[in-house]
DNA sequence: GCGTATCGCTACGTTATTTGTAGCACGGGA
DNA sequence: TCCCGTGCTACAAATAACGTAGCGATACGC
């Protein structure tokens, strides 16, 4: 096993030694593909390898590596026939990325002009 | 490539710069200490190696490199003096993200038990 | 049964990114 | 002058991600 326990493990140590919360998150979705992910199982489940696709053909196995952590961050969950979905705490996740989103978009038009 | 659309739910846009603000945010923050230097200059400027610092330790290299794409996305600038600081737009960015952050207390609350 | 398709997931060699350490040029005091 | 601190860079080592292929399991149609 190359990687059973990253989030506890790994991603515990480098984002809260100082025990703030944030900087757990923070470590969490500065990795590549993670917040992403999330953000493309807003709309309901997708199995992994729709994911993959809609990732930009992301390699499966840092893929498969975000989705442990996510799931063991207890934001994501796999259903055995439906794939991947949301927890309801990941679904509180990705609402609260939304004013990201809205800032984007305001991002976006001031740096076009 | 072997999956056109088997899921025809979102036909998610490929390539994170074809035209959705989102996914070049998400491409631009979901590199390794971009968020923690948002986050770390919330509340003033910090010189280059108070950010160091602050996120840390993280090596010079990536924190330059960092730097000047925040720079380059006009989120943060650089004052002869003072250090970096965040531009307006920055701070909306900043302030954007405070729901994650209060999301974070939740999920390290939820986490725990 | 067999062949084929999908699923989640992994091995492994190559490539890109990050790290760590050292150091540069510049400027502002003492 | 020398000493600091600034922003910033070089460069090899370590790490993470990529890309391709393939596994075992499951579910179909034949």
């Amino acid at each position: 096993m190359p990687k059973p326990a990253a989030v506890t493990k790994k991603t515990v140590v480098r984002g809260s030694r100082t025990g703030r919360p944030v900087m757990a998150l923070l470590d969490l979705l500065g990795r590549r593909w993670t917040l992403r992910i999330v953000w493309e199982l807003r709309d309901g489940p997708l199995t992994s390898r729709a994911l993959r696709t809609a990732c930009d053909d992301a390699s499966p196995t840092v893929m498969q590596a975000r989705l442990s952590e996510l799931r063991e961050a207890g934001l994501v969950e796999l259903l055995p026939g439906d794939g991947y979905r949301l927890t309801p705490l990941g679904r509180e996740l990705m609402e609260s990325f939304l004013p990201l989103h809205h800032f984007a978009e305001r991002w976006s038009k001031r740096m076009a002009s």
